[in-house]
DNA sequence: CGGTGGTATTGATGGTTGTGAATACTCGCC
DNA sequence: GGCGAGTATTCACAACCATCAATACCACCG
């Protein structure tokens, strides 16, 4: 067991200035890189808008294998990807294992990738 | 001269719904994760904030290696990603090649990973 | 308790990528 | 014209990654 890994959400990119702001540091481009990495996959994007746009704003593997058409192995590897990088939480009822938008964990994401203050209408 | 490729800047995924909103066919699942990729990379991610954050908008490649710490060419492959992902320009004047921000691009990037409609305050 | 079905993990593999060394290109200048 | 400086490209390599097949895990049901 060696996930001990930093795991925090989106906390860490909410704390990042805009990117356009000021000079990202090293280490703060490393960890917001780590977030970006885990959307920059077409079938990653496809599942979080699976995911979000299924009905009760939550689906389980079996939901999304058949959209995607890939194995269902692979459909699980992409899920923990996302759900480690803070976006996707995991929630298993039973057999089925449910996943679901983290909320905010996006919109923190554009609010670091912005110029300019962003603010919901 | 193979590099006819798609170029199109950011306006393909200003055409995308706001990924939460419908799931996101393969093909544009494809084209966004291109663009997403481009900053999916500590390096790439401080390289906007260095140019953005940079006197006039504008940075040449000699502005940014010392900041980074990387070779000159590896700085400048990364600076012709970025260039080809659409969220940078390349304007060469002289034997410099001055690199700024494609307005609105990461802007429109933030507007499809948001969850909510967004708007400038 | 044995089976069944949904999900996760392991192992292997082909493809992609970030990086530096070496080199080519392209201006401006003497 | 030739030289020097800023930038781009080519080549090579190690590291990483997306995918599948096989298998393990686990909860429920008869």
């Amino acid at each position: 067991m060696k996930t001990a890994r930093v795991r925090r959400p989106a906390a860490i990119i909410a704390g990042c200035a805009p990117l356009a702001r000021e000079p990202l540091g090293a280490q703060d481009a490393a960890e917001l890189a780590r977030i970006v990495k885990a959307i920059a996959d077409p079938t990653r994007l496809r599942l979080l808008s699976l995911v979000a746009a299924h009905e009760g704003g939550e689906a389980c593997v079996c939901d999304l294998t058949d959209p995607i058409g890939l194995s269902q192995p692979t459909i699980s590897h992409h899920l923990k990807i996302l759900v480690d990088a803070g976006l996707l939480s995991r929630d298993k009822r039973g057999v089925w294992a449910y996943y679901s938008l983290v909320p905010g964990a996006l919109d923190a994401l554009a609010g670091v990738l912005s110029t300019t203050t962003l603010q919901p209408s």
